[in-house]
DNA sequence: TTGACATGTCGATATATGACGATATATTGA
DNA sequence: TCAATATATCGTCATATATCGACATGTCAA
């Protein structure tokens, strides 16, 4: 038995760690992330973030839903067109951290 | 239009997002998120992460096999019990980040 | 060797999720 | 007002995932 690790651990509630799940959820899917990385950089159109996915933009406007209703975006009107941003600061370090592990691409 | 945001982006690959993705996924639960949280401190067995997620030892097994296929945990034997480890150090910067957003008890 | 314990695997079922076509809403300009 | 554009929503289907009971495997100690 190792009695290093068998201190007091200062650990994350359950109900806390099933909200983190929802929005790891939230997450988890490639074009969202894809729409995300570019969001971090500035603000995006519907049809903008559908073309950099290669996805339709109804199907994009779907995974847009789901993270503004996650709360990581918002989103405003210009127009005709609906620019999203990212909301939630934390997406910074999740993001910093896959690329990290899985790179980005040559500038 | 936002000329700021219409540079060359550094994206990652879509390739590389889907595996991401995938690991996002298998972290995206919230007795698996325990058990990373938990793990980041030391070693544990099945049946110490079971009772900590308040689950049976069979069904931490499942869960403990998934992240071990996606490279995240692995385990040794001693005696009749198994310890797992964690063996992604990129786990410690999501849960840090988790941790930061969705807090940790009182020790 | 036998029984108890710790862990792992299997098959069934329920639920969640993703993709898609069809359609709806909102805005602009002719 | 009408048509074109941009975005959003709905219903359906296929697939993925979580959970569970039952059972299998491996290890130790008596």
């Amino acid at each position: 038995m190792v009695v290093s690790t068998r201190g007091k651990l200062r650990l994350t509630s359950l109900e806390a760690l099933t909200q983190a799940a929802e929005c790891l959820r939230t997450l988890a899917h490639p074009h969202r992330l894809r729409m995300v990385q570019m969001l971090l950089k500035g603000q995006f159109t519907v049809g903008e973030l559908a073309d950099a996915c290669g996805i339709p933009s109804h199907m994009a406007s779907e995974h847009l839903r789901l993270m503004q209703r996650s709360g990581f975006l918002t989103s405003e009107r210009e127009g005709r067109r609906i620019f999203y941003r990212v909301a939630e600061p934390h997406l910074k370090q999740i993001m910093n951290c896959i690329e990290s592990r899985f790179g980005t691409s040559e500038p």
